[in-house]
DNA sequence: CTCATTTGATTAACATGGTAATGATACAGC
DNA sequence: GCTGTATCATTACCATGTTAATCAAATGAG
């Protein structure tokens, strides 16, 4: 990800932050909870995001009128123009990953990976005997 | 990691705390740069634990009178209780992993993100053309 | 020896991870 | 329709990640 930064430094623009508009460009309007889910961001975090995100006018913010507790997100022209500007280059590090360490081995690892994060949640067989 | 809050947590000690309390158990007086190599940690947040684990009494600094600039770190007998307290259940929680997921697999697993991180590291084929 | 450079540590400033408490709205049961 | 409970968001609080700036000590060139 490391890489990553300084296209997004540019535009002042965190590594969160850009997952948070990344998801909107591509869902439309979605409830908070959807984007935290999605972006893999807790809930203080995404709410102290939305406040930066919204000054900074990416994206707006309304509340559901069938769920007065859901708020929903959106993202502006702004916020469209900044996502258009960096993907080209979002994509280019993944296929860079996928040609230097070969693309079988990135989803191998993924998976992988996944399977190690879904044993840990099955149970705890740990620390309670 | 998670699973092992709860029991560093019954201390007060956080996980890059832990790590670091670790890593003087084991290797005895260290100088602060090492320790933060070893434990994975940047230098700005290791000046910080310094100041509250030795506010505990779970590490002791000291300058180095070869190099002013260096400081060197030894964990205290308080510090050693805590260590000696928590590892067997650091150790069950690797056992565990190891068990469910498979000893062999969580070591091809380390070599292909310790050698996905090298190639990260070689050049910068990215955001610069 | 003196000064510029380098190196190690610290501080500062900001964003996020993480947990707990609070507020506000929905909702189920009565 | 009221009330207790559950759910979503926010706030508060603290620790760490991250970068840049600063400070102090060591080192090297002259």
């Amino acid at each position: 990800m490391s890489h990553f930064r300084p296209i997004l430094a540019a535009h002042d623009v965190t590594e969160q932050q850009w997952r948070v508009i990344r998801v909107l460009y591509e869902a439309g309007k979605l409830d908070a909870t959807e984007v935290a889910d999605k972006a893999s961001i807790l809930a203080p975090s995404l709410t102290r995001m939305i406040r930066s995100l919204e000054e900074r006018g990416f994206i707006s913010k309304h509340k559901d009128d069938a769920d007065g507790r859901r708020v929903l997100l959106q993202i502006t022209s702004t916020g469209r123009e900044i996502v258009e500007d960096v993907m080209p280059e979002s994509l280019k590090v993944y296929a860079d990953i996928d040609a230097r360490f070969g693309a079988a081995r990135v989803e191998r690892l993924l998976d992988m990976l996944e399977e190690l994060a879904s044993l840990k949640m099955e149970n705890g067989s740990l620390g309670e005997e």
